[in-house]
RNA sequence: GUCCCCAUCGUCUAGAGGCCCAGGACCCGGCCCUUUCAAGGCCGCGACACGGGUUCGAAUCCCGUUGGGGACGCCA
């Protein structure tokens, strides 16, 4: 076998999806553990509805998510000319044919069809007809065989097939004069040297056309692996319109790229029992023989563990460099990695399901006026707790280093003080005191963060609000 | 309507005739740990769609039924 080159084609008509991201996780898995090379081409054969704004969204997304890609990208609207060509070639060869035919002939024709309880096919009126080039607005459609039937051996779906009859002859140049899917495809694949065809189980059926099209071309057919559709709660074929799929939402939700390609991978793919997968992992392990037939939903739950696993596994200055956005978005200013915040993120990553989450968690040490909850303030800062808390910053005040064996030592010696203090009435209050939450690290590490400086402050203005009552 | 695909816990899956009165993971519930929240540990709930075959023996093979999905564009 040559040298496996596998592509992502994407058509630039909206943001990157769940379903696109996977079928380029997949692509580029295949192709890099086969040491294979991966493309990327913008099907934009539809200048209607493809933007540059959304190629570089899907650019974005990729890069985002970690994929590489080989050689400059490749956009069809470049290659109107060689399209063309092809298909003036096949016109002249007899596989294709000019067809006057007007879409509300067609539709006609169709309904009527239909209504008869017969299944569609466009008819052949133009088939024989031999319209010249001058023969008023008309497209080209691909002559199909009468009979027979275009097969072959999906790497997924096995032994696949379809009657040529039952495809009919497809149109491959609209009337403008520029190419539709199919021919560009196929076109581009053949130029590209593409020697697997990785997409979505969408495609299935269709490869039949573009077999003919091979045929027509007279040129040998790529391998083909449909994947089976990733589909949303209610069963359906992801849709951009109906579901918030777009891979930028994750990431801006705070998901890691790491944990989206995890949870991406194990839809329609698995390898034993094993959940938790590393990039590395699933280019080291990707089969095609272990892909599945059958769609598969994408459970969010799943995602949200597979991300607080990422969280919790990143290298620290990793970790950092991606939660970086989301506390600057917290501080509202920019956000360096000093020795507080390093020791913070070890103390975050185990309680955050999402960077967002670790940034909320970080924002007491991240801002100096802290916003209070203020039911934690009810249920915490009572007036009983006065004397011990009073106490309490007496001692932290005067405690020589403010390391957390120290603070561990003054809370104790407060809690004993105050005729053995449960340790919680004591760090309740504290906590809310000096984060505005009830919800914070262990206390003592949350001041050794904090600082000296900040943390008396904020127990000190905790105490003034005490005794205003 | 025509063609195609699929069918194991709510979800993602292991399972390629006996190792399975079905294993793992997420979710959910409980317990332990504990200064909060998590994390962690332990336990639990929970499935082979149905009906026929084949076989000494079927989640695994065959047929049918039912259910779900996909494709049938001058979209990709």
């Amino acid at each position: 076998m040559s040298k496996v080159r596998t592509r992502f084609a994407p058509s630039p008509t909206g943001f990157l999806h769940l379903g696109s991201a996977r079928t380029a996780l997949f692509n580029w898995a295949f192709a890099r553990r086969h040491g294979g090379e991966l493309c990327l081409r913008i099907e934009d054969t539809d200048l209607e509805r493809s933007t540059s704004e959304s190629e570089a969204a899907i650019v974005e997304g990729l890069a985002w998510l970690g994929f590489d890609w080989d050689g400059a990208i490749f956009r069809q609207s470049e290659h109107r000319v060689r399209h063309a060509e092809l298909v003036e070639q096949l016109v002249e060869k007899g596989h294709a044919y000019r067809c006057t035919c007007s879409a509300q002939d067609i539709e006609a024709r169709r309904q009527a069809a239909i209504a008869a309880g017969r299944n569609w096919v466009y008819d052949g009126r133009c088939r024989d007809a031999k319209h010249g080039p001058d023969s008023g607005p008309h497209v080209v459609r691909l002559r199909l065989p009468a009979e027979g039937r275009f097969e072959w051996d999906d790497l997924v779906f096995g032994p696949s097939g379809k009657d040529a009859a039952e495809i009919g002859d497809a149109i491959i140049r609209r009337s403008d004069g520029t190419p539709l899917y199919h021919l560009a495809v196929v076109v581009d694949d053949l130029d590209m040297g593409i020697t697997h065809v990785i997409r979505g189980a969408d495609h299935h059926l269709n490869t039949a056309l573009q077999l003919a099209l091979y045929d027509a071309l007279e040129r040998p057919p790529p391998r083909f692996a449909h994947l089976p559709l990733i589909v949303n709660a209610e069963g359906k074929k992801l849709s951009k319109r109906r579901d918030p799929v777009s891979v930028q939402d994750f990431r801006d939700q705070g998901y890691l790229p790491e944990a989206l390609c995890n949870w991406l991978a194990r839809i329609g793919w698995s390898h034993g029992d094993q959940e938790i997968f590393s990039m590395q992992e699933i280019r080291d392990h990707f089969d095609l023989a272990g892909v599945h037939r059958s769609a598969g939903q994408a459970d969010p739950g799943k995602l949200a563990w597979l991300n607080q696993h990422w969280i919790k596994t990143l290298p620290g200055d990793a970790l950092f460099e991606r939660a970086r956005p989301f506390f600057e978005a917290e501080a509202g200013r920019p956000v360096a990695l000093d020795a507080s915040l390093a020791r913070l993120i070890e103390l975050l990553r185990e309680r955050s399901k999402t960077l967002v989450e670790m940034a909320r968690l970080a924002r007491f040490l991240l801002v100096d006026e802290v916003v209070s909850d203020e039911a934690a303030v009810r249920k915490h800062l009572r007036p009983e707790i006065l004397p011990a808390l009073e106490d309490l910053a007496a001692r932290l005040a005067a405690l020589p280093a403010w390391d957390e064996a120290s603070l561990a030592g003054a809370f104790e010696a407060a809690c004993a003080a105050a005729g053995g203090l449960a340790m919680g009435k004591l760090a309740q209050p504290v906590r809310v005191a000096v984060t505005g939450s009830a919800v914070s690290p262990g206390i003592h590490e949350t001041l050794a963060v904090l600082g000296r400086e900040r943390s008396l402050a904020r127990i000190g203005a905790a105490l003034e609000r005490l005794r205003a009552g």
